[in-house]
DNA sequence: CGCGGAATTGAAAATACTCAAAATTAGTGG
DNA sequence: CCACTAATTTTGAGTATTTTCAATTCCGCG
């Protein structure tokens, strides 16, 4: 053979991987440091963990598991999911590049649910620990920081209308908007895009079953709303589909 | 008449209690200032401002106000909701004493959903500007503030397992625990309590109707589970309640 | 080409909802 | 303090939505 027999010197690249900058990240704009001035990005680069690479179901962290750090997604798409005692599971969120997980970790020291890559990811580390003393010396930091953490919050206050109020089309339907609209900030096609979640998580994360998304996709396509291939979904009426989420408008027409 | 002409003198207590303070305040273990020194406390109570009494149904924030305080319960307790466009509102959580209401607002500087007393109750305003000024001088004020947003965070994680996973039956009975527990660390009666929130206000945060809360309070009644009068309420079988809540018992044995 | 997981579709069943009426409770004013 | 009214709660009957169970179908992958 005619490669390297050092494959561990061989590949410098790797070794750069290792080391993370906001200041150079396509997401720094929607991350951690969003807004920070260039010094202030610097301080916070320096105390980034290393990058880390996750393949497709591949677990960042579990429930119970000890907490050290904060997760940015740098690309790739996640899910995290809460496991009762009964086994009962409950997705609680799918992530994508710029947002972080971990947050429901600080109170108990412990990660209070599973994180797992929906697809090849890669995420930052942020020890958390060295994330606290920088709050004390980077005031926006911190600031932003309880921004986000207060975001979180209220996505789940939302959530929670959703599961408390809804019924499953429109469920579904603001499902679809959301992910249009994280996709337009991100500066892809709000009308054409990958659902990178099963059917089932779908599912479980709207308080439904495999079969009842199933049927709603169908729906949905028979009525004109969007166009589905496998996992490749395009909203041909936007407006509509923005409509059904906000409750004023329907799939089916009442009976 | 021989009580004194002068009102306003006569009533010094009424001034005072215009000043709150958190060493002299039998919820310091379980709100913000938990585990606190008593310098870092006393540095705490100088930003704290007034004290405000609500009566019962009064708003303590509406949603889209701009946002300036947390406020944390001193005794009474509050309910929080969400609306949206299509009108349809979600209950998202009953305040209790020591617990802080008002972080949803930071992200946006607004509030986002609405606060209101169920019944005669009392709050500390916490202006959110000098807290954060705060941060920077008492550490352990900041991380008990992260720890409690996080707890926010968790919290509603497993609200949306309860609304997403379980039957009517058992969130209920989560509900009613959840309640106990909460007394319970308040040194109240984890089995005999009031419920401060009407029938339909349980329903709409259990995701249910109110005939449907109804229903299952006959039924839990009817099998020896708890014993109601109006609002009063007996937790009969603790343990079994407990048992239907995690998910391995039921009240009406399977068919 | 065939295997296996994922997704779709159909029919029957269950859970919780809606609508309606009655009963109880709370609030108000005399 | 009582009576009256309004609001809340309970209960029943019928219905709707979604689930469950079952059978295919589709598709990626070896």
């Amino acid at each position: 053979m005619s490669s390297p027999d050092f494959p561990v010197i061989a590949q410098p690249l790797n070794v750069q991987a290792l080391k993370a900058t906001c200041s150079a990240c396509s997401m720094h704009q929607l991350c951690l440091p969003m807004g920070l001035e260039d010094a202030d990005m610097a301080r916070l680069d320096q105390i980034i963990g290393r990058r880390r690479r996750l393949v497709r179901d591949e677990r960042l962290y579990a429930m119970d598991e000890p907490f050290h750090n904060l997760y940015a997604v740098r690309f790739g798409h996640f899910k995290t999911y809460q496991v009762n005692a009964a086994g009962d599971s409950q997705i609680t969120g799918f992530q994508m590049a710029g947002e972080l997980l971990g947050m429901d970790a600080i109170s108990g020291d412990r990660h209070h649910c599973d994180a797992v890559a929906l697809e090849d990811s890669e995420v930052c580390e942020i020890p958390f620990a060295r994330l606290e003393e920088l709050f004390g010396q980077v005031p926006a930091l911190l600031r932003h920081f309880h921004r986000i953490m207060s975001q979180e919050i209220t996505r789940e206050q939302n959530v929670m209308l959703l599961l408390g109020n809804m019924r499953a089309e429109q469920r579904f339907a603001v499902f679809l908007v959301n992910l249009s609209s994280r996709y337009a900030a991100r500066g892809y096609s709000p009308t054409r895009f990958q659902l990178r979640m099963s059917r089932e998580d779908i599912g479980n994360y709207l308080g439904l079953t495999i079969e009842s998304i199933s049927r709603l996709l169908s729906r949905f396509k028979k009525t004109g709303l969007v166009e589905v291939d496998k996992r490749e979904i395009v909203l041909l009426e936007p407006a509509r589909l923005k409509a059904m989420a906000a409750g004023t408008a329907q799939c089916s027409p009442m009976a």
